[in-house]
RNA sequence: GGGGCUGUAGCUCAGCUGGUUAGAGUGCCGGUCUGUCACACCGGAGGUCGCGGGUUCGAGUCCCGUCAGCCCCGCCA
């Protein structure tokens, strides 16, 4: 409506301090409609106590939704943080340089979204899973100072935390150490969530190594609110009488566990719940007992001692939640029973913001099979004094990379990268990689990097998980304007759809008989 | 690829161990009222119970399959 008149107070009785505008009114000369509108499909204007309607009506009716004042707010924001990110990068002197979306598959890491050449029948282009490679290239071409809002693709299947297009804030700079890097995330952090009012920073952020997080938290992205730590309790426990402790132990493997203070007020229903919750984290169980002031109760409670409860710092009315194995299985186990406690226990939080940078990841992980394969990708570093592993014992050389971790979520991965080809090429090797591969694969980096190529680093930020975390979202989906659902369709749209034979053919694509003629385009 | 939850009026939901004509709130349409702001009041329309098959005298309800959405595992360098 296009509305002319004069604006005037309300009679005092009639005001409402409950609007924005409650003090006034217009007494209206002229009333025009500039445009009609149906019933809409969905409700856009409801009461507070309004259920929303089911999200896959609000993904198909997109554009109402977005009419929803959280969705406004949220857009706004993240455009703010956005204009925000390039002001300060620029203060810096970064330059934004923007990378092909038309790249090459890449071998590694998640599937590529393909696109199919016309001009080369045959032949496909990939949609980029980050600029990683791009950016190096533009630090041996001389920007020694380069970023860049990104848009990255990855083909994967879906979570709440991941969409399959995602915006990276990537950054990269030539002859820098992680500290300079970090410090530079700090202040960009330290800038953009001061549009956010329910967040806050204290720089510099605690740093923790890989190994440290796993040991006392059993995750990479520790959620450092909380103090509640694993303690290791295979000495104290060993000889307990257990069999499960005991095979464990006697496998190789350490029993860890948590202390749960006052922590006997959680039901044997909720412990009977948390096993399944760990078993479904791919865990075997998990051990509990209670500590009461008769003795104990719980699985364990039989072959505790007085001397046991003490050494484990347990008093009366404590629980400890108790996992035994290889580190890899405690670990997990006792990261999910941590959260989810710390979740019905509604524990305290020791601080409100907690930022940390995890450190000295190991370059690969080790799979089922004995292949080596890229914790973070095939471009990280070595640690100076590890590099002589690399030979011998791969698993354990630990890379110049760091994680941001923010209340537990990962909100960016870096590292310095190597400019040394001949380092480059054993670490593609080690990935199972051979000479003609690498060739095939990595060489336009690999003679860049023989091209005299300055040491160099960088990290990538996650937008969207920042954006969602800094406005308490639920989902990536609330500060995405256009998002995909789980099965990465997009509703409002109507897309992936199928194509014509003749649209295939210019293509040189031959639709397969699996796929039956029903699914073709009219 | 696997597991779980959900799908009933435009929207949010109820509908028991299978049983007559599938309900409520809200929205929508018509009317009354006209200083309202979740207006109030009166009246009305509106349903392929996601889709397909099966069991049964009878299916919204039970079984099988399938589609869609959400959550999780695998996967995500």
């Amino acid at each position: 409506m296009s509305v002319e008149g004069c604006i005037s107070l309300r009679p005092n009785d009639m005001k409402n301090a409950g609007m924005v505008t409650g003090e006034i009114e217009i007494k209206a000369v002229k009333l025009e409609r500039l445009a009609k509108a149906e019933t809409p499909a969905i409700p856009v204007y409801r009461s507070s106590q309004d259920e929303l309607p089911s999200e896959e009506l609000r993904l198909q009716h997109r554009v109402l939704d977005l009419r929803r004042e959280e969705l406004q707010r949220n857009l706004q924001l993240r455009h703010r943080l956005a204009l925000e990110c390039r002001n300060h990068m620029d203060a810096l002197g970064f330059l934004e340089i923007e990378t092909p979306i038309l790249t090459k598959p890449t071998p590694e890491g998640a599937r590529d979204y393909l696109v199919p050449s016309r001009i080369h029948h045959g032949e496909f282009y990939a949609l980029p899973q980050s600029p990683q490679i791009y950016k190096q290239l533009c630090m041996a071409a001389g920007f020694d100072r380069y970023f860049q809002i990104a848009r990255c693709f990855r083909d994967e299947d879906l979570r709440a935390d991941r969409q399959p297009e995602f915006t990276q804030i990537d950054i990269e700079a030539s002859f820098v150490t992680p500290a300079d890097i970090m410090k530079w995330v700090e202040g960009l952090m330290g800038v953009l969530s001061s549009h956010f009012p329910n967040v806050e920073i204290q720089a510099p952020f605690d740093v923790i190594t890989f190994a440290e997080a796993m040991e006392r938290f059993g995750t990479d992205r520790p959620d450092l609110r909380y103090s509640l730590e694993i303690e290791d309790w295979t000495a104290t426990l060993r000889n307990c009488g257990s069999n499960i402790l005991m095979s464990a132990v006697g496998e190789g493997g350490r029993v860890r566990g948590i202390v749960i203070k006052d922590g006997s007020r959680l039901s044997r229903k909720y412990l009977d719940q948390l096993q399944q919750e760990v078993k479904e984290g791919g865990s075997k169980g998990l051990l509990w007992v209670k500590r009461t002031f008769e003795g104990g109760s719980g699985p364990l409670s039989g072959h505790m001692e007085d001397e046991s409860y003490a050494a484990m710092g347990m008093e009366p009315g404590d629980l400890a939640l108790v996992s035994a194995g290889s580190d890899t299985i405690t670990s997990t186990t006792l990261s999910i029973a941590r959260a989810s406690v710390v979740r019905k226990l509604k524990i305290r939080k020791e601080k409100s913001h907690a930022w940390l940078w995890v450190i000295d990841f190991p370059i690969f992980g080790v799979e089922s099979n004995g292949d080596f394969v890229a914790n973070h990708h095939p471009f990280v570093m070595p640690v100076h004094q590890d590099a002589a592993l690399m030979e011998d014992e791969p698993e354990s050389v630990r890379g110049m990379a760091y994680d941001l971790v923010y209340n537990g979520v990962e909100f960016g991965s870096g590292s310095i990268r190597n400019h040394d080809p001949s380092m480059q090429r054993m670490i593609f090797k080690t990935l199972g990689l051979n000479d003609e591969e690498i060739d095939s694969k990595f060489g336009f980096l690999l003679k860049t990097l023989s091209s005299g190529t300055p040491p160099h680093g960088g990290i990538a930020l996650g937008v969207d998980r920042i954006v969602a975390e800094f406005v308490n979202a639920l989902s990536l989906r609330d500060v995405i304007a256009f998002p995909k659902t789980t099965a990465a369709r997009g509703l409002l749209e109507g897309c992936p759809i199928s194509l014509q034979d003749k649209d295939l053919s210019e293509l040189g694509l031959t639709r397969s008989s699996e796929i039956s003629e029903s699914r073709e385009m009219e």
